[in-house]
DNA sequence: CTATCAACATATCAAACAAGTAGGTTAATA
DNA sequence: TATTAACCTACTTGTTTGATATGTTGATAG
């Protein structure tokens, strides 16, 4: 299951690129366009300045804005920042110490298998597609 | 993320497939050749009974053994039963109250998209798939 | 018919995480 | 220098996950 979190991010991320238009947009214009606590959306957005999806403006004329494109965003590097990771079990979470029972496991490939389904799935979608 | 509920009944469904060969196979034996704890496992084995995925018998040369043949068992029936749904995000889960916001949603596409590639994918993979 | 066996049932628990809240600090701008 | 708005730290609350403990029912063997 995808979390709030990414969710939100998402939904944030084409809020300001469909109203941004290259200008800073402040945090609490997006709340309430977006129906969500100012508090909560704050630790969103600092996930995503961190992560270089956007920049961040203090004081008056202040707010945030994307670094690039809508095009050049992935669904995949939007939520891989929120939401930590993709893998779909823990021990194809990068940095899992690798399990003793991967050379037997029989599901394991599967995992593989799905895991790749869903990176190449939000990988091959960007920002642009949802506006 | 795919919880240990979902992979450990993954890899029970294929232990029980692979070492039952039509007979009863009991609980600790289960738990003992995945490394499971028996009581842990017995919540699993519970759920995979009541959903009719297996059949258990109580008492001396009890145990637990398929209701179908391997390749009859898709990989989503198992997961969907363990899980308790494949729903990528909780507006779509089966019996949730549909969202206001769901018309000019722009992100729920996607996520209508994404359900369905999930689905396909366990769907079209069986237990037999998998041994 | 009784002892044993093994599934079935219920209740509880600690740790982790999600989602949201509160208050204070820094850096721009007017 | 006052105001603005992002930035930062810490906390709360509720739910879920993963697991454990104890007892009950029904099937079989002797």
């Amino acid at each position: 299951m995808i979390s709030t979190r990414g969710r939100y991010a998402l939904r944030v991320m084409i809020d300001i690129a469909e109203n941004g238009n290259g200008n800073y947009i402040r945090l609490d214009e997006i709340a309430k366009r977006q129906g969500i606590s100012e508090k909560y959306l704050e630790s969103i957005l600092v996930l995503l300045t961190r992560g270089g999806l956007l920049e961040g403006l203090r004081g008056k004329g202040g707010g945030y804005k994307l670094t690039k494109e809508p095009s050049e965003y992935t669904l995949g590097s939007i939520l891989r920042l929120t939401e930590g990771s993709l893998a779909p079990v823990a021990c194809l979470k990068e940095g899992a110490d690798t399990c003793q029972k991967s050379v037997s496991c029989k599901t394991l490939p599967v995992w593989k298998e799905y895991y790749k389904v869903i990176s190449d799935f939000f990988d091959g979608k960007t920002l642009a597609d949802l506006i």
